[in-house]
DNA sequence: CGGCAACTTGAAGGAAATCAACGTTAGTGG
DNA sequence: CCACTAACGTTGATTTCCTTCAAGTTGCCG
């Protein structure tokens, strides 16, 4: 009934052609192929709440997230942005959130100016990013849910089977998921401590719904007992 | 620094009116004025999760919820509409929630068809669409984060002020809140119980942060201290 | 191999949920 | 107009779950 999503939407790679075709500028000396992506280290900035919003990010590879520093000192972590994913578009001056990659990763970096003069051109672009935008919102929505009403156990559940999900999609294991954030990262995607995810997954380890080869790696071992917690 | 919204962003009636100049089938024999609203009567429900998503509306009079009913028999309450406010509008072909009047209520019916004539014809309105859910989506994350990361406290203060903000950029008396919804209802939003909302409230007015002539009208005698308290 | 960051586990405390009872208000019909 | 009723709201006592504080353990990188 309800499309459990922790993570945002599914990549929806139909938002990224028009640039490359409407945009001669990158086209340089290595061809009309020339991949314009830039590289961003483990745990580098790609930008900061308040900084002025001129660029909107496609993610090529590795995995982004979303977040925000609290006056206390608290971090909330918003999203999480894999292959495929779009961050920074939103119809504001300043960025309202900051971003960090969780592991190497390589971005596309497209100017706002030029997304603009894209839309203009194309009417085709803002149906796109249109429909982008309101998957983004509804898997918001989903997480906003689970935050709200789940215990840690089905939060904890909700995250991993989601990570299940995206690579069932993908077409890749979904018995196998890989954690390239930390606990603390999940603890503050989730709205918990990160003792109380470690715990809640030691004990699906106990239990025997998970396995922890390492720490960043989660073998799921029974994902229909996994998915009722999710509904408990 | 952020910015605390626990309901939507400010209504953007620009959203409306090219409706109205575009789409002579709603200009009957009762003149280009016509108003082609509709009376909702309290706790009717507007649509339902899971049905057939044929409609947009604009909330003209009244308060709107946006609401979800979990397998276990809870509720969360997504989002509340005010005049102004614009509801339905996902790309799914089923509503992924339920709507329905918290007063009695008074919106315009649009069917997703004649909004979907309109973008082709006039590619200005994709844009609009656009900029209104990407302001819808920086609302939730907003709300998103004071549900994952507050306490009972926080949350409710939080709701209060947003309340009140509400009320002064329409230029209405930003000292009062009138709650159109439910002590179950707010504590269906904010992810906590109606004891705990109502404690809250309780707490509040016994330190002279509010008053409550009834439980539906809030008055607020110290919107710093109260402002404080969100950020705790 | 050392050092540090990430993770795990345990014990104690606290915030909110739950269970329960009572008060208040608005709406209904006599 | 008043009495009755049902929904809504408040308050208190208890329990539960998660946080906090504290102390290891693991594993990765120089």
């Amino acid at each position: 009934m309800l499309a459990l999503m922790a993570i945002n939407g599914s990549p929806d790679h139909s938002v990224i052609h028009p640039f490359r075709e409407s945009r001669p500028e990158m086209q340089g000396p290595k061809g009309p192929q020339a991949p314009s992506s830039e590289i961003i280290d483990v745990r580098e900035d790609l930008f900061l709440d308040g900084d002025d919003a001129t660029h909107v990010f496609e993610v090529l590879e590795g995995v982004i997230c979303a977040y925000r520093l609290l006056p206390d000192g608290a971090r909330h972590i918003i999203s999480f942005y894999y292959p495929g994913d779009v961050l920074g578009f939103d119809s504001q001056k300043s960025y309202v959130y900051s971003a960090q990659a969780l592991t190497r990763a390589r971005v596309r970096r497209i100017t706002r100016a030029s997304l603009e003069r894209d839309i203009e051109r194309r009417p085709e672009l803002a149906k796109r990013l249109l429909h982008m935008t309101t998957l983004q919102l509804a898997a918001t929505r989903d997480h906003l849910l689970y935050v709200a009403v789940k215990s840690a156990q089905a939060k904890v559940a909700a995250f991993l089977v989601a990570l299940s999900r995206r690579n069932a999609s993908l077409g890749q294991n979904p018995a196998t998921d890989d954690l390239p954030m930390t606990r603390l990262d999940i603890a503050d995607y989730l709205g918990l401590t990160i003792e109380t995810v470690s715990r809640t997954m030691s004990k699906f380890r106990h239990q025997g719904l998970i396995s922890l080869p390492r720490a960043t790696h989660v073998l799921i071992r029974d994902l229909t007992r996994l998915e009722a917690l999710v509904e408990a």
